[in-house]
DNA sequence: ATTAGATAAGTGGTATGACCATCTGAACAC
DNA sequence: GTGTTCAGATGGTCATACCACTTATCTAAT
């Protein structure tokens, strides 16, 4: 005999949950208006607190957007709340460098194999405009980090895998705050700018020639050459 | 000339902020008790209802858990809140379930060959025990998806990435939830669940022998036949 | 007729106070 | 030591009042 734990269930779940089935149920669609808090509050028989602590709960989940004044809108399911899900996942002290980076190799090299079999001619054409640009920031003494993360950004794309975008797009960001300064100090020792921007090109030869193996290999070598750099 | 719009940011967004903060800061941890709404609004200087909204959203977002009578609570970063954003991902835009799986066979095909290299005799026992569950349970009728998840779950942990362990749960969980109908069909159809079970046992061997390119193509093999089966 | 400005109405944001529901910890009895 | 009771703490709901912002409508000027 099993016994569950009774719970009775708060009004903003109640809520929530009948947004949610709403939108399941194909009733609300992006971009159409919910009715205001007060017509709502008015209709379930409920306070209007309620109302709008659930709406603040849908809000923050990013089912809907809230415009004062305005009213309360379903909204797209954008990249938002993955991408803040995403950060929020990673944001956690107790990962230490060495899995975010082998995370990161893990997809990357992935990605790269993934990209010489689906990429498109304009997507080549954005991962070629990052080289270039990264050549053009070493030659006028500029880091080229943003041109870096434009390249692998393009590349991820490339893959033709949305989710992969996004998680490699977080860990990017995740990297940027957790690493600035290991990653300020490798791109300032002597020699290394051109020789990143020797074997980003060699990724981009192997993507543009199809040879996803070779993709692979190659972005395997440069993330294991700056893994090893940032954590000696 | 560039002027950007400007918007004075609500009471309660600053409330997030400050949680946020104080936990990105180290000054909260899983665990720790959050002062009461009524301190808080006395402290801040605000009303208790912008404390409340804020707390609501905190704990949609999985920050948060708040027990009636008891108090406010940091959590743990779960693997919820990801799997919770990554499942309304799913069910909203297309292709995506394709891309989940995708996803998945990146990161298990990798895990499995770092579990070949790196496992301790105890996670082998756990991925063993897992095999033998699923056995019983299939000679019982039974469809053994929890013994099914064990033996994913400590081959993860197998590799000692715990952000990859994390990660995996996240789509684990997230599969569980959208993908219910057709795991089901999958593990229904006869012969499978032995064809399953016969998979899981070459990845085992693998591991268990610290081949890690044999691991890598076994892991491989049975989760493109698992997402051939599913997207079909 | 068109445009600009003013105003009213609608809608979300904040605050307060009252009271209810649940939990926790202390005190007391056995 | 264990079980029960109760007070206090804390979250949940409701109502009301008023503020802040947006949208729609009306009026006056050109």
């Amino acid at each position: 005999m099993d016994f569950k734990p009774i719970r009775t269930k708060k009004i903003y779940e109640e809520i929530i949950d009948q947004v949610k089935e709403l939108i399941a149920g194909g009733h609300l669609s992006p971009g159409d208006k919910l009715i205001s808090e007060r017509d709502m509050a008015d209709r379930l028989k409920v306070g209007r607190s309620a109302v709008r602590e659930a709406f603040r709960a849908l809000e923050a989940m990013g089912i809907i957007e809230i415009r004062q004044g305005g009213g309360t809108f379903i909204k797209e399911v954008s990249t938002d709340s993955l991408a803040e899900a995403l950060a929020l996942f990673l944001m956690t002290e107790r990962d230490t460098t060495r899995e975010l980076l082998e995370l990161r190799k893990i997809l990357e090299v992935e990605a790269a194999g993934l990209a010489a079999l689906r990429h498109s001619p304009e997507e080549l054409d954005k991962m070629e405009e990052a080289l270039k640009q990264m050549e053009e920031d070493f030659a006028s003494g500029d880091l080229g980090q943003q041109a870096d993360y434009n390249f692998h950004y393009a590349l991820a794309e490339a893959s033709h895998n949305s989710l992969l975008v996004r998680l490699m797009d977080s860990i990017a960001d995740t990297m940027q705050r957790v690493l600035k300064t290991a990653r300020l100090e490798l791109y300032r020792t002597p020699g290394t700018p051109q020789r990143l921007l020797r074997e980003h090109y060699t990724v981009f030869e192997a993507v543009k020639g199809g040879q996803d193996q070779k993709a692979r290999r190659a972005m395997f070598e440069h993330l294991d050459r700056v893994e090893k750099a940032i954590l000696k």
